[in-house]
DNA sequence: CTAATAGTGTCTCTAAGACAGTATTCC
DNA sequence: GGAATACTGTCTTAGAGACACTATTAG
């Protein structure tokens, strides 16, 4: 099949064989206290019963970025990420049976997602369990290679936790620090404690800005918690480690 | 001009343009005591006056890995770098004049450039200090946008130091710790504390492994050193934190 | 001998972690 | 009042950096 591909100067044509690039996202949340990925399932064949990470094919001039914001609002409605960074490409041939794809895998990071339903595609999308997606079996196998992508943000997220200030990117502005305790406990699955965290988040200059004002408590009780906006910088520095 | 592109099933063939993917390298060493990176002269145009990263165009049924494997042995010898790892990628439309394309870019460390003239390419390959090759401008002005490849390798390679045990890669085996320290120095462009760089990196264990011998003294004198193999781990912990 | 490099000892300071104690709310 | 959450204080320990000191070589 005759296409308008234009062999420029200078380029032999057998040195570039047809390669699709695409962007996909591992869109992550905080729901009911897990972490949670963006999944949308694709009915047609190959994708039959599998899901997949949202994600599409790059459009002539626009960047890479340009490419994943695209994709996110189409998926979630979400104009802007809190964060959103490419982390790893992928390349493999054979990783899509149809043709040679490489692609451009992006982590976003949102506080919350809107309407799911909203996006512009008819595929339907679903906000799942990491564990679930992770598990490879049951409703939510995913297709290709997208289990070891999703396991590469995940690794990459929980590694940001500690050097960045990603962590505000998971929570509403303004927020408490239990909140954002509850982000480092979900992702990186292990208890932290209060004070010693509150300690090295207010250490930390940059981090977080206090706003003077204070939430209600919750339904339990308790002193009412100070309110905080995400800081201006991204580095932390000393990091916050894990144990 | 009509080529031999093949329109999938499924696939619209307006959704994805025609893009070429290159892999490009920085390939960094040490030599002189100073960080250096090889660079390419690329004759044609509209390379024409301008300096490149080495790269090409990657292969049917190879991997981005393996492209990068390929490419760095046909520019330098080596057949096996001590460290090759894709760090970031770029594709803005326009970043190559002649067309849309989509570059997975690598970062290599070696601890000696062979013999760089054993390039199978007729191209003219250098190995130029850093500073020089970041100036943008006087004999080695990069093409495209090279430069900012090259300022994001480095400032990756000066994380990397820090977290991981990238550093050995510099260095032939056996090495001693004077040489490991040197790599720190010229990476980072400040001197470190030999009495407590010892300390740090004999500290985290599996970074280096003793041999039980000691090197001959350089032509200054001095006590003869031990000498290191590379250690097992590749993540340091902890972590060898710059200051 | 001196100069140079390799390696050790020691002191100070900072930050992390454990954990007890205080403050303020809901029920 | 008790339970829960939000803080604050204090003690211990580990690691980083400064820097003095010892060891072994070349010339």
């Amino acid at each position: 099949m005759a296409t308008n591909v234009r062999i420029p100067v200078g380029y032999d044509p057998r040195s570039f064989p047809p390669v699709a690039v695409t962007v996909d996202m591992v869109v992550l949340t905080i729901a009911d206290g897990v972490l949670q990925v963006l999944l949308v399932e694709r009915g047609a064949e190959p994708f039959e019963g599998s899901w997949a990470l949202p994600g599409g094919f790059i459009h002539e001039d626009e960047t890479l970025d340009d490419a994943a914001r695209r994709e996110l609002e189409e998926e979630t409605g979400t104009q802007v990420a809190p964060y959103l960074q490419q982390f790893h490409t992928y390349g493999d041939p054979g990783r899509d049976p149809r043709m040679r794809v490489v692609t451009v895998a992006y982590l976003a990071v949102v506080p919350t997602v809107g309407d799911i339903s909203a996006g512009t595609d008819a595929r339907l999308a679903e906000l799942v369990p990491l564990t679930r997606a992770l598990k490879g079996t049951g409703r939510y196998r995913l297709a290709f290679d997208h289990r070891v992508i999703l396991r590469d943000a995940v690794d990459q997220a929980r590694a940001l936790l500690e050097t960045t200030s990603i962590a505000t990117a998971f929570v509403d502005d303004p927020f408490t620090l239990s909140e954002l305790r509850h982000v480092y406990e979900a992702v990186w699955g292990q208890a932290l404690d209060p004070g010693n965290f509150r300690r090295k988040v207010l250490s930390t200059p940059g981090f977080v800005v206090a706003t003077g004002r204070h939430a209600r408590p919750g339904p339990e009780g308790g002193k009412p918690p100070e309110l905080f906006h995400p800081g201006t910088i991204t580095r932390l520095d000393p990091a916050l480690h894990r144990a």
